[in-house]
DNA sequence: AACAGATGGCTACGATTAAGGATGTGGCAA
DNA sequence: TTGCCACATCCTTAATCGTAGCCATCTGTT
């Protein structure tokens, strides 16, 4: 690879006058610009990135930090963060943090590879965030509540997406509602899954343990739950999923199984994923405001590392989204 | 942030016995590397990335390049790259090319911030991965064909699976088929498409200008062309998609006109993502390998990097994926 | 005294950038 | 016209970022 050296030796000129050139300071003439602007096209020269970065101690780049680069993706929450880093000259890379401590996502926020970094990954540990965080260098994150310097917390308001979306199945007539978790260690279960209780309670309606199963917030996941769900003879009138993927999972299952939808059990998901407008029949979910949430963390990310002040905690509102998973049976006295 | 030189400092030892102990160097005696490691614990010392690749002048990274983030993934393709990476010690990031020359993977690209690149993104242009690729800078193309040193490309056979897809419809009695396909500029639809054309010449069908309709490869493109073709009139007796999003949203379409799926019309798709099985009907389609293009593409890119020889050119076979969207028409004779 | 192991000094990696040096321009007096 | 000076313009010198690793030096053992 030729260095800068190489062009300004080409060029006849000075490195530092290469530098500046090749940086599109006005210290150097037009003349002597267009020199080593030819010299470097000659050379095919490049910068070395980290020559620049190190220099500069800036990256530009900031850093979306997921579980496992080929989990299911919130797009639209990413779309959200790219806009923002676009918009403002960054850069934005994408890396998993599978592999614990020696994971991509922990040596880019140790060895401070980028500028900043918006965290969506249980498998991260608080500690490794906490220790990397800092004045200068802002993480947000996106799937729990957490402190500390350079920290900011983005969460939706599961507790009441819980709440409502068990509210709606007994609103419409429903008394056996059944509960397919997320992964118990999940802070966005647990929170849709306390909003779920809180209705229950307050409903006088008493939650069956074999009704909690587990379906890790994956589509087999699902699946299998509700298969298991189907083998204990009998079934509840109502399922509320976790999430949108395992409730498209469970559909197949009901489906296999010869159990119509919403006729002889209603269902309803969480996060209003893309798909649920596209699967039979469309689901109906608590919409979580993906994109918004994606957009204000770039942001909130980018007034940090201008220095600006901002609050340290966000939570934003759910929403129902009605559509034709959900029977109503508050005419229907008995079955 | 501390420096090594602080740790140094502390540890009341020279630079390069800081940087030995760090390293895991067994130059230094186990009581110094202790001190070291205990003053880098006090400062919170951590390495700077950009220092060391630029001293080592090797990143240990790769990056998987997509056309955006936010797009859908082929999440067995990246998964079989992530094993590959993760076992051969390197890190993976993904990256976007939104945004033509000042795109986050160009700049990686040319700035070699990466040791080298899988490549899923039509909006690179050939001429930068030409100009980034040399041999110590290996890229996988898998969208394309393209050549130049340090260029592999991987490509499946969408000529033959678009045959078989179009062929297997025929045997089923079809005769008006519809083909709907993805962005003209699509390598991988081109292929398709002219496997589809094959069969029908083949067969001594007509295609009809009519019934090929665009759908840009995603699910509402899908979703619109159906609606498009509906409202034509005449409706073929089967559909290929150019690939399974935009089949899932032809499906919607198709429910919405309440036109059956397989009974009045079938369909059949090409990618075999996931989602297939779980939609309804679940659908046929041609099944690319994804996870083994996506390991074949990890594994090449290493083998270049040690320097061994390897061919520059791949192409995985398909296989037809036989489910519950395309009715059996051969024994009826008319409409 | 020779040797091996442990430690320290120093330079290079490739770029940025402040500060100072060289060069050229124009104005004005002799 | 010539010579001198002030001043702006353009360019160069040199320090620096944080780390790796060669090579020299020192220490203690045999």
């Amino acid at each position: 690879m030729a260095t800068i050296k190489d062009v300004a030796k080409l060029a006849g000129v000075a490195l530092s006058t290469a530098s500046y050139a090749l940086s599109g300071n006005n210290k150097v003439s037009a003349k002597t610009r267009e020199k080593v602007l030819e010299a470097a096209r000659q050379l095919n020269y490049h910068k070395n990135g980290f020559a620049m970065d190190l220099k500069r101690s800036r990256t530009n780049t900031i850093a979306l930090i997921l579980a496992d680069l080929s989990g299911p993706f919130y797009s639209e929450l990413i779309r959200g963060v790219q806009e923002v880093a676009l918009s403002n000259g960054y850069d934005l890379i994408a890396c998993s943090s599978i592999g614990g401590g020696d994971s991509t996502a922990v040596r880019f926020l140790r060895e401070k590879r980028v500028d900043g970094a918006v965290v969506l990954a249980y498998n991260m540990s608080d500690e490794v965030m906490q220790a990397s965080a800092g004045a200068g260098f802002p993480i947000i994150a996106m799937d729990r509540i957490i402190s500390g310097e350079g920290l900011i917390s983005i969460i939706v308001d599961g507790e009441s997406g819980g709440y409502e979306a068990t509210r709606y199945l007994m609103d419409k007539g429903h008394r056996k509602i059944a509960y397919i978790s997320g992964p118990s260690n999940s802070f966005a279960n647990s929170l849709r899954y306390q909003g779920f209780q809180r209705a229950m309670q307050e409903g006088g309606l008493e939650e069956q343990a074999k009704w909690r199963i587990s379906g890790g917030f994956v589509r087999d996941g699902g699946y299998k739950a509700t298969k298991m769900m189907m083998m204990q003879g009998e079934l509840p009138t109502a399922v509320f999923y976790g999430n949108d993927e395992m409730a498209i999972g469970g559909l197949k299952a009901l489906e296999e199984g010869g159990i119509r939808v919403p006729e002889d059990i209603s269902i309803i998901g969480f996060d209003d994923i893309q798909l649920t407008e596209f699967i039979q029949p469309p689901l109906t979910t608590i919409r979580q405001p993906m994109y918004e949430s994606g957009s204000l963390a770039g942001h909130l990310l980018f007034q940090m590392l201008n220095g600006e002040e901002v609050d340290m905690f966000y939570k934003l509102n759910v929403k129902l989204i009605e559509c034709q998973s959900v029977k109503d049976r508050s005419k229907v006295q008995s079955e």
